[in-house]
DNA sequence: TAAAACCACTTGCATAATACAATTGGTTTG
DNA sequence: CAAACCAATTGTATTATGCAAGTGGTTTTA
């Protein structure tokens, strides 16, 4: 199964991004900035065995969603990073957090940034956009953007504490 | 594989419609309007098999993103259903077309509905909604809601026609 | 500076999912 | 009453996934 099925545009996206994983692997390197193989591996949620992680981050390099590039700062480490197709699945990540979130048993600490999203809306979205083409594809401006990231990352850490004292 | 990996709201929903097939069936019975195992199984633009088919759409009905009754017209005919949450897909599948149409090699023919969808934005969605309740879950209204459907079909088979003799 | 830890994978092997073709038992049509 | 239809199921082959262990190199630590 690599082969184009057919070309309607819903099939095609699912050629690229419909297993278990891409999307997965995504999410992560987009709103977790895992930038790493081993920050990938060892952070991962779900708990994904390297030699997929690996065949995942190819395939994925491959359709053209991630790059891979050398850190100079430490010799056998890869950077991955998204590409702007990636990035363009930011909106499309926040309706599918936020559908998983009115239909399926999510999970308090691991919902907030679907919430968040959902209620910040295309603007936020743009915003987040801006900051991921900042922080992967290099886009320089006079000023950095307003951290989305950071907002829903200290989001998560305060529900995750919460509900680790039993809230 | 079919396990709850995690709670997160992404992954969740991957668990619901993360592989090759299942939103391509959903596709079929929502844009297709294919309510029976044979439609789905002989239209199916990608050559589904006839086993992989009714394996999802076992799991589909488990899932409770489709249901399964009794065609009283014809004994052996089953007719599958969406749910209010299969439903409530469609702006996702809206925006995944949409990012098809422009990320991937798409074919006119197939993109035309995609690019319909997208021009219409969150209110032709709405109705498309509105006309998926009527005929899926029997919501009878004083006036059939106009047919957004007909309008998705009939632009396909015009560029269908068009596409056949090189436009 | 030598040992330990880290890094991005790869390998070997078991299990599970998918693909294809043929078939099933019942129903409806001609 | 035979042929066609219907929603699957069965058998078998191929491919993908999952897990544990290992690889060759680099960086860190004692």
């Amino acid at each position: 199964m690599r082969q184009e099925k057919s070309g309607c545009p819903i099939n095609l996206t699912m050629e690229v991004i419909g297993d278990r994983w891409s999307l997965v692997i995504l999410r992560d390197i987009m709103f977790g900035n895992r930038r790493h193989f081993g920050e990938l591996l060892e952070n991962s949620l779900e708990g994904i065995a390297s030699n997929i992680l690996a065949a995942r981050l190819k395939r994925l390099t491959d359709s053209g969603m991630i790059t891979r590039t050398a850190d100079s700062a430490h010799k056998q480490k890869v950077i991955y990073s998204l590409t702007e197709q990636a990035i363009e699945l930011v909106p499309i990540m926040a309706m599918i957090g936020a559908w998983g979130r009115k239909h399926l048993a999510v999970t308090p600490e691991l919902a907030i940034r679907a919430q968040l999203l959902e209620e910040g809306g295309p603007q936020m979205w743009e915003g987040f956009m801006e900051e991921l083409r900042y922080l992967h594809l290099g886009h320089r401006q006079n000023d950095p953007p307003p951290s989305v990231l950071d907002q829903l990352t200290a989001a998560y850490l305060e529900v995750a504490a919460r509900e680790r004292k039993g809230g």
